[in-house]
DNA sequence: TTTCCGATTGGCT
DNA sequence: GCCAATCGGAAAC
């Protein structure tokens, strides 16, 4: 295993989104260790993708998107979910890429407890059911990645073939494939894998 | 200060 | 397939 470092990030959102498949993501919140494979990305850009948070320029709550890549940015949604992502690109560049989904691996237990009980193929096939399985909320915004609580790796597995396609729950920027996620995969989110060209 | 609405999920029809 | 839940940011007034 090797700690992606913060300069991992330092390259466009659109380049880390399709980078970031089959990395490793592990959180350690009150000191249960729970973590997996990444299998689902989506990057989000500046003012040129309407669908993100820095679409209409510098706010309080997207100032974390441009600054320095490698800082976690974690956000509340429909008022009571979670999403994380990582900064990208360039300092006073805005870009960020959103981790959809993962294939539980460590501390499955522990992600089973925070999700209710679900299977394990609906413990991380989403957003928000990752933050809720990885125990992620606002307390982790604008973390400094590697951080003890969480922190992105990369194994010596091959890395398996990837798709590419639209973006999902967003109604700007509809045409654009900033989705990235590994072919056939069951832990993605949705019921099935839509659109998408191999990589 | 008020209103609108979203990078979602899960339960119900 | 449809829809409610729930709340903070951002824009409108």
């Amino acid at each position: 295993m090797r700690v992606l470092n913060p300069d991992f990030f330092e390259r466009p959102a659109l380049e880390v989104a399709g980078e970031l498949l089959d990395k490793y993501l592990f959180t350690r919140v009150n000191g249960r260790k729970c973590g997996g494979r990444v299998v689902e990305t989506e990057a989000y850009m500046g003012p040129e993708d309407r669908a993100s948070h820095a679409a209409c320029g510098l706010t309080a709550r997207n100032s974390l998107m441009y600054g320095p890549a490698g800082v976690s940015y974690v956000y509340l949604c429909y008022g009571m979910h979670f999403c994380f992502n990582v900064v990208c690109g360039e300092e006073s560049t805005p870009g960020a890429v959103l981790i959809r989904a993962l294939e539980p691996e460590t501390g499955v237990d522990e992600m089973k407890r925070r999700r209710g009980g679900k299977v394990l193929r609906e413990l991380a096939s989403g957003p928000a059911k990752l933050t809720q399985a990885l125990g992620i909320d606002m307390r982790h915004n604008g973390l400094k990645l590697p951080a003890v609580e969480i922190y992105l790796a990369a194994s010596g597995i091959p890395p398996r073939a990837f798709l590419r396609g639209p973006r999902v729950g967003i109604s700007k920027s509809v045409s654009l494939n900033y989705r990235f996620f590994i072919k056939d995969c069951r832990f993605v989110s949705g019921h099935r894998q839509r659109g998408g060209a191999l990589q």
